[in-house]
DNA sequence: CGTGACATTGACTAGTATCAACCAAAGTGG
DNA sequence: CCACTTTGGTTGATACTAGTCAATGTCACG
């Protein structure tokens, strides 16, 4: 709301220096800075915080968080997209979610209970566990903040329990399709988007598979399916047009 | 700087003692007390809260929550068990979750994303939803609560899709009642229950198939799988006896 | 131009849903 | 008190969706 101006002018009294640079390269001109976390902070308080975080620049397909392991850091996106999942030992997985700028990943328990990967090459923010307690201790806006995400986050699994547990395959692609379109802010929350949009997903129709709980085979035909109906057009492996959005949403919802 | 405490106290002189009563007649000695929300507050701050809250019975059957409905209220569960669902328009019914003493219902948003449905009698605690915000405002300590339960809740969420998403019938049945045995308290997180353990199972074949995504017939066929196996004892519909757990762990997390 | 990774399409199969019969326990009413 | 109904659960036969296995296609890259 007023936090676009410099940071320049307000100053902590310690560790300015370093924290200063840090925020002013980092965090300051972030793609992340009103996103998530730092949108619920001030400036002079992002400049603390910037001194407890690392800054992290992960290749694409890098494992930086296994389930199972002890949990010693938390993250923030700054920017590329991370896939979260949980696998069992045949090795079938389920990606429960995608974080991209602004999304925190790690905040629960003495263990990570899910791993997570870089999709594209990405910027995080890391943090140790003891560093955010402090923090949550030093900004009370930020456990706000934390609770309002945590809230969407619950909202956004119950919908996939759905989508999961009671859809057929067409219709979990139809719903993914105008969620992923809500995602992009082509559409605003609740709506749909207006015919002929054009959708980019870069995810592969492996990851695609393991997020709709199908195989590639099956999200492949829906897909092949849905094209031919003229629902869509698959100008390229990673973009989607919906030609009508409407129909899908039927679809989706099973409405009709 | 940041927002806390814009929000004006509640605090009325007058109706203390009308509070104080509640608590005393509904808020000492409820069976959630050192559950959840309350177990993070101390005698005199339940006091207060008791005050905000308004204490409901519901008969077993009763939906209270719908899914679409703008939110006014969130609840607390005393006692009885809660059964929490989305449906899609031609009927088909994903139950998310259950909410047992001490949880919270109807967090999020302005519309009510989810219905809640009393399974068995059931008594609760409503606050207006300014009343909380005015909780949270005034009880920090709560707001830390919340995120904890919120987090868990979001854990929870995780292992329900792995679930629905890659594991069979019978991984989901002995996946469920080695949770179900945790929730029970019959062991501790993470371990498994000793060999006969008793398992008292409020959920009826319909609640148990719209959790784990499949229908009665299937849960019906695959619960008398796990007794023919030897896994299992059924002495009644609503109990079960785990005769080997580490069997069940086997199959639901398809080791070996 | 060949190679390898990823995607699509086809043929067949398996697991779960569907449809239907049967069963047991718990009311309900004459 | 006992037939009758209702409700919820189990079991069986069959159908169908999505998975598996395999061949083919496409595209990026050396």
């Amino acid at each position: 709301m007023s936090n676009f101006g410099r940071i320049a002018s307000l100053r902590p009294p310690v560790a300015i220096n370093l924290a200063e640079r840090s925020a002013a390269s980092s965090c300051g001109d972030c793609g992340a800075r009103h996103h998530g976390m730092c949108d619920a902070l001030s400036d002079e308080e992002l400049i603390f915080l910037s001194g407890a975080a690392q800054h992290l620049s992960l290749p694409a397909g890098k494992l930086f968080m296994e389930e199972g392991e002890p949990a010693q850091y938390f993250y923030n996106v700054n920017s590329g997209t991370v896939r979260l999942f949980k696998a069992l030992p045949d090795g079938r997985r389920q990606i429960t979610g995608f974080a991209g700028p602004g999304h925190f990943i790690g905040l629960a328990g003495e263990m990570n209970m899910i791993s997570a990967e870089a999709m594209e090459p990405v910027r995080l923010c890391r943090f140790s566990r003891a560093g955010l307690r402090s923090m949550l201790t030093e900004f009370p806006a930020l456990e706000r903040k934390l609770l309002d995400v945590a809230m969407h986050e619950i909202v956004l699994g119950q919908q996939q329990m759905l989508l999961l547990g009671r859809k057929t395959a067409l219709e979990r692609i139809s719903s993914f399709l105008l969620s992923w379109a809500q995602r992009q802010e082509i559409c605003g929350p609740g709506k749909l988007p207006r015919p002929h949009a054009r959708l980019s997903l870069p995810l592969s129709r492996t990851d695609l598979a393991d997020y709709l709980g199908l195989t590639i085979e099956t999200v492949s035909r829906s897909l092949s399916h849905l094209k031919k109906q003229g629902l869509i057009e698959i100008p390229s492996i990673h973009e989607i047009v919906l030609l009508r959005p409407q129909a899908l949403a039927d679809i989706a919802e099973a409405a009709g």
